[in-house]
DNA sequence: TTCGCGGTGATG
DNA sequence: ATCACCGCGAAG
């Protein structure tokens, strides 16, 4: 009996597809299907309703015999796909490893097991003293087979395998990895004491009857960790998974070595460096209920769960939860959705909460569990706000915040100092008729890199020869404006000979792998002085470094976005757990030209959560996110005029209705970018459900208007960012 | 006259 | 997104 089903497939349309099929698929099963002159995999809705009366096409091949996902991550997609307007087919492309887009087969391929053979059981492992990568490989393989990706994901050494093998003690099986979804709950290694806060918010957690969020807010140093390892204890010994969500930098084969020395049970992570069949593998494994425990940045939470138990998201507040183009979801917010269908706890920790997550704890809505006390002997450092009104700067710095660099060092010290900006100076400046090297297709001025003598666009990424002459009045009197990374750490190698200077920026870590030996380098106190933009500031600990410093914090103060408060605060808080760690009293610096500024001072004084208060109760008389709910269209076209005439058109969409305010178009805080005028409009809601409502109800018409077609256009549900 | 790029429209 | 088609201006 031929049927008509709904496809959702990966163009951004918002509309679904007719197809005929010979069979009815599960709905969530892959079918390949033709497609104007193609053919795609798609994603099958189920049964069209009422077929509409158009000539259609017959599905090729129905891949899947049952849905891809489990029922509760399928309502979790197709909310996100609702709420954030957005193609289903697209995000449901999103939840899938590449090769299962592709049309592979949903099923394990054989791999490579490597296991000791009864010579290499009984092999001592002393008289590998010489040798250590294969002692410890050796060492490991005693204990339990490794399949390929545990060799390369555990950074054991391929050539240390080959040795190995030719010795008779490891031999290569084939493997098929069927699904053995069993696995026992062991503690490999004793919990460590807790604090009474930490068995507090740990037993909070274990009690609930309901379960729900809870916002876990600790500073720097608190033992945050140990709080999600026992709690995450509770949930295994039941044998229940847990999915864990952390930040780009926090992905490290040290991060899965932490869990993998307290639980004996299996973990997977979803690292950028896997391959599509890894990927695949680990999918499965989590999907089937074999992975215990899954760790991956933003896009693992839509990786399928079998038996998930609880949900934990690391730095709740880093901005990578959210990805900024295509299907802009927010992993933190899907998170949570996606406990709540599944009916399991949800744990946010940060030592810096969003706004956002703060105030549902503050209104009651999620747990609020504080851990306020540091560990061990560490004092809380010390403040200091240098003001830079009226002072000689060196590339950035005060003289008082040289003498304090200098006294540090001198003790033997190590000094951290941050300047979000990398290059050498921000703007190339001809000294004679005041020009201003400038981006030709962006409103922006050109970095100068000393490195490669080239001008940057920081914002298009154009790079040209450093000019030798004006391009107006073709002096030669070309000068740098401004204070780069590269500059700053020119000045210190002059200032401070005697010591070696690291700096740690998107430029100096190009290359693969530089970042973490760059990090290692830096904790083994091999530089004294470590100068770095915001990439040095998240989650690294030096625990010889006493004094850290924001060189320039004043963008921020008097930003047009209402967020960077915000994020500088974050940043600040951040920063200031990074010194002094390990019972040195730390110093933290932050230069200004407006040392009096009311967030200044709240910050300093009175430290992120007065702050975070403070600002939230601000928030709240102006209406602004998390007090009122935005959405914005985005639109670029070649000529400003294009764009401008976009979105006045989407705007008179809302306009005539009630209690929507409507902003714009405005310029982007970067008007130009990349050749291209680009406008926003913003729209502010003061109900989530008049949005949802609103939004559902005319972006399926924009999509059809022929007005809208010329221009690249967009909409970002709760955005973050206004570039 | 042909070639090629950019703008335009459809995809079931 | 991606493909095809159209039209116009530059090259032949």
């Amino acid at each position: 009996m031929t049927q008509v089903i709904q496809v959702a497939l990966p163009v951004p349309l918002l509309r679904l597809f007719d197809y005929d099929c010979s069979t009815l698929p599960a709905r969530g099963a892959r079918v390949r299907v033709p497609f104007g002159k193609r053919v795609m995999v798609g994603i099958c809705i189920g049964a069209a309703e009422q077929p509409q009366p158009y000539q259609r096409k017959a599905v090729l091949e129905v891949l899947d015999e049952q849905s891809l996902w489990p029922e509760h991550l399928w309502q979790m997609l197709t909310f996100a796909a609702d709420y954030y307007q957005h193609p289903l087919g697209d995000v449901l492309q999103h939840a899938l490893p590449a090769l299962l887009r592709q049309g592979e087969g949903a099923s394990y391929q054989a791999t490579t097991l490597y296991q000791v053979t009864n010579a290499g059981a009984a092999q001592e492992l002393a008289p590998l003293q010489r040798a250590p990568q294969q002692q410890r490989l050796l060492a490991t393989l005693q204990q339990r087979a490794l399949l390929a990706r545990d060799i390369r994901i555990e950074e054991f050494s391929a050539s240390a395998l080959k040795a190995l093998q030719s010795k008779g003690w490891v031999e290569a099986v084939t493997h098929v990895p069927a699904a053995d979804t069993q696995w026992g709950f062991k503690i490999a290694a004793e919990p460590l004491q807790l604090n009474p806060e930490q068995a507090l918010a740990v037993a909070a957690i274990a009690a609930a009857t309901q379960p729900r969020p809870y916002l876990l807010e600790g500073i720097t140093g608190s033992g945050k960790t140990e709080v999600y390892l026992q709690a995450m204890a509770q949930v295994l010994r039941e044998g229940k998974q847990v999915l864990m969500l952390v930040p780009e930098i926090g992905l490290t084969p040290q991060t899965l070595r932490r869990f993998q020395q307290r639980f004996d049970v299996p973990v997977v992570m979803l690292h950028s460096a896997l391959t599509d069949r890894e990927r695949l593998d680990a999918w499965l494994d989590a999907r089937a209920g074999s992975a215990a425990i899954i760790i991956g940045t933003r896009s693992a939470i839509f990786t399928p769960c079998a038996k998930l138990g609880m949900i934990l998201v690391d730095e709740e507040h880093d901005n990578s939860l959210k990805q900024q183009d295509g299907f802009r979801y927010h992993a933190r917010d899907l998170a949570v959705v996606r406990a709540q269908l599944e009916q399991v706890p949800v744990i946010l920790g940060s030592a810096t909460p969003s706004f956002e997550t703060l105030n549902n704890a503050l209104q009651g809505r999620y747990g609020y569990l504080q851990l306020t006390e540091r560990a061990g002997l560490a004092k809380p450092a010390k403040h200091v706000v240098i003001d830079m009104k009226n002072q000689p700067l060196k590339a950035g710095l005060s003289k008082p915040l040289i003498s304090l660099i200098e006294q540090q060092l001198a003790a033997g010290q190590q000094v951290l100092l941050f300047l979000n900006r990398r290059g050498y100076a921000p703007a190339l400046l001809c000294h004679e008729c005041g020009w201003l090297a400038q981006c030709r297709r962006c409103d922006a001025y050109y970095t100068v890199h000393q490195g490669d003598k080239q001008l940057h666009c920081h914002h298009c990424g154009a790079t040209q020869r450093l000019p030798q002459q004006c391009h107006d009045c073709g002096s030669t009197q070309l000068v740098g404006r401004g204070v780069g990374t590269e500059q700053l750490e020119q000045t210190l190698t002059e200032l401070f000979p005697a010591y070696p200077v690291l700096r740690i920026d998107r430029d100096s870590t190009r290359h693969k792998g530089s970042l973490a030996k760059y990090l290692e380098d830096a904790r083994a106190n091999k530089y004294q002085i470590l100068v770095g933009t915001q990439m040095l500031a998240k989650g690294h600990h030096f625990p010889e470094v006493t004094l850290v410093a924001l060189l320039d914090v004043d963008a921020a103060l008097y930003s047009a976005d209402y967020r960077a408060a915000e994020r500088l605060g974050q940043l600040y808080t951040q920063v200031a757990g990074r010194a002094g760690r390990a019972s040195k009293q730390g110093l933290v610096v932050l230069q200004t030209h407006h040392p009096e500024h009311e967030l200044v001072q709240d910050l300093v004084n009175n430290g992120y959560g007065h702050f975070a208060r403070t600002a939230l109760h601000e928030r709240q008389l102006t209406q602004l996110p998390p007090f009122s709910y935005q959405a914005l269209f985005r639109a670029e076209a070649q000529h400003a005029t294009a764009a401008v005439a976009a979105l006045e058109f989407i705007a008179s969409y809302f306009n005539e209705i009630a209690d929507i305010s409507v902003l714009g178009p405005l310029p982007a805080l970067l008007e130009r970018r990349a050749g291209r005028h680009r406008f926003q409009l913003l729209l502010q809601f003061q109900q989530r459900g008049l949005r949802a409502q609103v939004l559902r109800h005319v972006l399926p018409q924009l999509e059809q208007r022929a007005e809208l077609r010329k221009v690249r256009w967009s909409l970002d549900v709760d955005p973050q960012d206004f570039t």
